[in-house]
RNA sequence: GGAGAGUUGGCAGAGUGGUCGAUUGUGGCAGUCUCGAAAACUGUUGUCCGGGCAACUGGACCGGGGGUUCGAAUCCCUCACUCUCCGCCA
């Protein structure tokens, strides 16, 4: 969420910047900063209620020890009404912060300048493209019917298992998404990420530290006995690490990086573009996180960017980067680079990476903050982060566009973490 | 799952219900000494929310929440977590 202070202070630029976003924050700000003024009203009379009460408890205690216990007594009365009156006070502010957080949190991250006005995805920008699209022979199919021809995939029986979208990996299938986890994980630790493999069952509180509670609730699965939520993202057990901490400036920016499962729920999302392994319910993604110093924060946003490049290209797939517009990005992102490789029988562009600098949006909510050695007071860090990469359609392109009559051939680079070339 | 013991500042570890935000040690930072360092000595050292240009100052925080009391780190209830023993188990 964003910070009081700049609601507060350059009220007439929040509103501005998120039209970007095409929302119109007009009537929320002006409730905020109303709220606000009350809060802190209501704070300075309880405060120097309390001031007086702490005073008046100091006394009788005092007196009491010199035994004078009718004076002590008679002070003692004197509090009771002073009681009452902060009880009722402690209960409108508590009221007021309860208004203040539920409007706070309604408010999106501020778009960067550098992100265009948009409605929709058609507006988005593309920055550049790489790689080359494959001829293909006549015969070519899409993945879900190679993946019944080799055998390497079956969503049937995950349906049976599970449900749809659960799909089964198997024999080279499975092998190979065993490969290409170890391989981005392999090509992250080149960058300099520090591997962690976090649970993938989190609490309420991760959950609203990176912002899918309570907005997106409907997005993860909740196991409901235990009060504990399905991950959709390695994002929120990684990034929630540094939840009420503060770290020091030296050792940014921290570079971590996951493999997990991810479970989406995307209820009432499925239709004709979420064949095969264009959209799961469970799916495979290595992501990679980073908490930054605000000052460099975006040249941090560019070298993710460049891993991810790096990746999808030693991976031979066409590729292109695609800067969101302010419609299209997220509620929490400030700017957002999406990857999509071409995925050539079935014709299109799929989105395998998405890599955002959330700014300060999620450290707020996290309060994580770093000091330096100039600083009077911790400020809240930046935070980062992006799939390197997401597996199905990474699958889905791979198989599709490396198909011949004789197989799939597998990529250069995968061949020693598969141990095989070709699958036929 | 059963029984017991815990949870205090970066860490370790005190704390008869009344100047306890909290003794002390350690670590961090600054200084003295030194060519430099170590050692020693001295000082400093939490976070959040208000007020103030500032010095400073009011309030809150001793796992979370609630209660008793004029007053709670200290007493009570409750939840969470940690440890030990037993049981079960990949």
């Amino acid at each position: 969420m964003l910070t009081l202070k700049l609601i507060q202070e350059q009220p007439e630029f929040v509103i501005e910047r998120l039209k970007v976003k095409n929302f119109d924050a007009t009537v929320l700000v002006g409730q905020i900063n109303q709220l606000n003024i009350q809060r802190r009203e209501t704070q300075a009379k309880v405060d120097q209620l309390k001031a007086e009460m702490n005073n008046l408890s100091k006394q009788i205690g005092q007196l009491f020890k010199e035994k004078k216990n009718d004076e002590a007594n008679s002070a003692k009365e004197k509090t009771f009404l002073l009681k009452d009156e902060i009880k009722e006070l402690d209960v409108t502010f508590a009221d007021i912060d309860k208004q203040l957080s539920s409007l706070l949190v309604q408010l999106p991250n501020i778009p960067h300048k550098l992100v265009a006005p948009g409605k929709n995805e058609a507006d988005n920008v593309e920055i550049r493209r790489g790689g080359e699209i494959p001829q293909l022979y006549d015969g070519k199919k899409p993945h879900w019917d190679l993946i019944q021809q080799y055998d390497i995939i079956d969503f049937e029986l995950g349906t049976k298992l599970t449900g749809a979208g659960f799909p089964v990996y198997k024999g080279k299938g499975a092998k190979l998404q065993r490969a290409l986890i170890s391989f981005f994980l392999d090509e992250g630790e080149k960058s300099g990420y520090n591997e962690v493999m976090p649970p993938i069952l989190v609490n309420e509180d991760s959950g609203f530290g990176t912002g899918q509670l309570p907005d997106k609730e409907g997005q993860m699965y909740h196991a409901t006995a235990d009060n504990l939520y399905l991950v959709p993202t390695a994002e929120v057990p990684v990034t929630n690490i540094y939840r009420d901490v503060i770290v020091d400036e030296n050792s940014l920016p921290i570079k971590n990086m996951a493999y997990t499962p991810c479970f989406r729920r995307e209820a009432g999302s499925w239709g004709a573009h979420v064949r095969g392994l264009n959209r799961l319910h469970q799916f495979d993604k290595v992501e990679i996180v980073q908490i930054a110093n605000p000052e460099n924060s975006y040249q941090q946003l560019d070298e993710m960017v460049a891993h991810v490049e790096a990746i999808i290209s030693k991976l031979g797939l066409p590729y292109r980067i695609i800067r969101l517009c302010g419609g299209d990005i997220s509620f929490t992102s400030a700017m957002t680079y999406d990857f999509e490789v071409y995925s050539a029988a079935q014709e299109r562009w799929l989105e395998v990476s998405s890599v955002s600098n959330f700014e300060s949006f999620q450290a707020n909510r996290l309060k994580c903050r770093y000091r330096g050695k100039e600083m009077k007071k911790p400020e809240l860090v930046h935070t980062l982060n992006g799939s390197a990469l997401a597996l199905p359609r990474i699958v889905a392109a791979l198989l599709e566009n490396n198909q011949t009559p004789e197989g799939i051939k597998i990529p250069e680079v995968l061949v020693p973490y598969c141990g095989f070339s070709i699958i036929s």
